[in-house]
DNA sequence: CCGCATCCGGGGCGATACTG
DNA sequence: CAGTATCGCCCCGGATGCGG
């Protein structure tokens, strides 16, 4: 909350968004779109309640966040992004990407994990890797949530929930399956990890390859 | 220095360089190359020395600086970045970019400057905008520290330190020179606002146009 | 339940003083 | 010059309370 007083655009930035939890809150809402409070309490596992509920006033005043009040029907208000939170996509995608040798080593035995959050690296490890033939709906089950990853005319994009009818379903944790996704990890050493499927292998091969 | 327990690359990034003054201490040796100390202490107005000490130690735990011993005669230690402490200069971009519209407010009246800090901007706003006869030297005043822009055969670079024989000497504050450097304010704004030359300005139209 | 507000303990942070 | 030492303070984290 504090200025650094520098008169520099990323001092000035991090003035704004460099807060503990402020880039996490703006993952959560670029991943998931819209959400209710609740919603971000669940997807920012850790964070102390009366914290989000600051962070999420100085975001909005900053203009980063909306407060969109529901129609009195429903009765739920919903937080998202500004186009000026939106154009904080390249520089989260940036720090993910340096970020992610970080994650070879495997989780912390205390870590986190929600399933949502595989949506960055796979879009970014499949983006344009994907041939033009390479349709393909696998679903991942990393313990709770479940997701699914649809691939069409060189397109990928993870959505929530289960699949209907998929090629593949993956089970295991999460260094199991970004392994396979990202090549890091053959499918033998995935399943002595205990990662385990049904359906056709060939489906991911056909993302993963090109 | 608290990790979020997240494992997702975004949250991992953060734990190492999400810290209070972490990604101003990188600015400082990406714009600089390897520092002194003191030096650091000078680009970073505002920092306790304690907590610059601190910082440069978990920076160095983490693989992102280095610091490289003297040799006996010099007898003064440098800080350094690692190749991979390079690699947070995509981040330091994207950061610095979505940074820029909060410096058209201007200084606020706390804030401290440094000419070197105009590094960021001007490579980037001139960056590939340089016609291919466009050499200019043009030398920066903003009060203590001067600094000159180089530009020849497509390149613009900015180095510390007066010109020898420049084209053009800009004196004014730091928010008039990023006015007219990025063409949000004209020259006739600039200079009711204390901006003042000597030299040829038309050896800035031609690092501007194109 | 959802969306916070309040209270409290610990530690990160900021400023100054001091030392080899 | 290059840090270390010390000391408040306020931010953060965790738990609980509470109105709609």
């Amino acid at each position: 909350v504090r200025s650094y007083g520098q008169y520099c655009a990323l001092a000035k930035a991090l003035d704004v968004i460099g807060d503990r939890w402020n880039l996490l809150i703006v993952r959560e809402l670029l991943l998931r779109g819209p959400c209710r409070y609740t919603d971000l309490l669940h997807g920012l596992p850790g964070i102390a309640t009366n914290l989000l509920a600051d962070r999420l006033r100085e975001l909005e005043r900053a203009g980063v966040v909306a407060r969109e009040e529901a129609p009195p029907p429903v009765a739920s208000g919903l937080f998202k992004l500004t186009p000026r939170g939106e154009q904080l996509e390249r520089v989260l995608v940036e720090l993910g990407r340096w970020g992610v040798p970080l994650m070879a080593a495997g989780p912390a035995e205390q870590d986190a994990f929600r399933a949502h959050w595989l949506r960055m690296p796979v879009e970014l490890f499949l983006r344009e890797r994907v041939g033009a033939d390479a349709a393909a709906r696998i679903e991942l089950d990393s313990g709770e949530e479940r997701v699914t990853i649809d691939s069409s005319d060189g397109h990928v994009r993870l959505r929530p929930g289960p699949a209907a009818d998929p090629d593949l379903v993956l089970h295991g944790d999460p260094y199991a399956l970004l392994g396979v996704l990202s090549r890091r990890m053959s499918f033998e050493d995935a399943r002595e990890r205990g990662l385990h499927w049904q359906g056709e292998l060939a489906a991911l091969e056909r993302l993963r390859v090109t």
